[in-house]
DNA sequence: TATAATTTGTCCGTATGTATA
DNA sequence: TTATACATACGGACAAATTAT
């Protein structure tokens, strides 16, 4: 059962694409929302503060809730944490399995997910492809652990759906970490650039409620066409 | 005058900074912080869910309040808004201004702040040293009818302390967008690095309450030495 | 294994403060 | 100045997850 105020935070959201705030561009007020959804306030406050966290609402003392301008050139939002599939809509998302094993955990990944040397971990090199077009590479290691069972069909759809779907597992936890890397030769055939020229480099760490680690993926994206936005509240 | 939640929360941060709850890796329990604090569970929540966004709390439903454990390599926390100066503490940060004027605005300009043309806006550029050693390249833009007045003293402190402590003003939002590019030859030389070598770009726009840009910065950061981290909760 | 106690998560209601119009 | 609307803070009740018994 979904929280009341995520729930709620959704519908809002879905009205705003939905375009009918696009005019004043100046959503309800807390005591309309109030009535309209039949919630307390506290329940609005923390359904618009997620959307204020997702860079799509901005609340003004004294004034009204209002939309927040979208921004140019549509960077990744590091708040969107829904995946390829549900972040480019209406675009064709496909991958190319480059590798799949299941191989013991070595040094480098009992550093990076804090294992246990040679646990059992599934490694996935996949090309990711939008619009029939390279997109990014991943290099991805899942703990077998934690998550018991993989395989080509699975990798092929969305990990994160299978995990939530059919695991039942909840993600609680992802850290992100962006840097940049020169591009290797492989790398750079698959992007359709060049060797040495730079790469954006996304390192995902994923975890469950209690901070046990299931997943890191290591993502190379085209320089040229990748950026990643944070937005954030002082307030 | 600071809101409770706000100052129970860095006095929480204080005491973790201490060390104080290093040896259990767990804090005191709600109930225990709202006698320590004589405040209500709202306030208390209010102050851990800062110390969650910041990184440093874990909440476990049932358990209790935990350490997060810091990450290696000390990655940039994009949730850091504080500046260098807070964010290196122990460390020497100084800068040299390559340039300083006061341009109307062009068509750059006004397209990434949200401007008139002609607009009077502060240039500065500078190169920021941590410990004596280039750390990043800044090319940074103010709007003066927003931001009155710089002068190289306080382009030499922090320009942040000197809007929130000097023209009282309150910093609301900040979007950043993360992107890679190739150095030219003045940055590559500027950060002891060669031409067409990878750079790593932060993008900063700064607004005040209303969604006013008074700010854009774009810097420069070594590759090989910089990463930037978005810690997410997806709960 | 089952139950109770502990602890965080959700939700409600109310009152007051502060910024805006 | 007044009314509107969001921000802060308090209190209580119950649910859900974990831990101890």
């Amino acid at each position: 059962m979904e929280a009341k105020f995520k729930h709620v935070s959704n519908l809002i959201e879905k009205d705003i694409a939905s375009g009918i705030y696009d005019e004043t561009q100046k959503l309800l007020t807390e005591d309309e929302f109030i009535i309209k959804y039949k919630v307390s306030r506290n329940t609005i406050r923390r359904a618009i503060d997620l959307l204020v966290k997702r860079g799509v609402a901005l609340p003004v003392q004294g004034s009204g809730i209002y939309l927040r301008k979208k921004r140019l050139g549509q960077p990744i939002n590091l708040e969107n944490l829904r995946g390829l599939t549900y972040y480019l809509g209406d675009h064709n998302v496909s991958s190319v399995i480059l590798d799949f094993k299941l191989i013991p955990a070595d040094n480098k990944i009992v550093d990076l997910m804090h294992c246990e040397l040679d646990t059992p971990t599934y490694y996935v090199h996949r090309l990711r492809k939008l619009d029939n077009k390279p997109y990014c590479i991943e290099y991805s290691y899942y703990n077998k652990d934690l998550i018991p069972y993989l395989d080509n069909e699975i990798i092929n759809g969305s990990i994160y759906n299978y995990i939530r779907n059919d695991l039942k597992k909840t993600i609680n936890f992802i850290d992100e970490v962006i840097s940049a890397n020169v591009l290797t030769k492989e790398e750079a055939d698959l992007l359709g650039l060049k060797e040495n020229e730079p790469a954006i480099i996304c390192e995902n760490t994923s975890m469950f409620k209690t901070g046990t680690i299931f997943n890191y993926c290591y993502s190379v994206f085209n320089y040229k066409e990748t950026k990643f936005l944070k937005m954030t509240n002082t307030a």
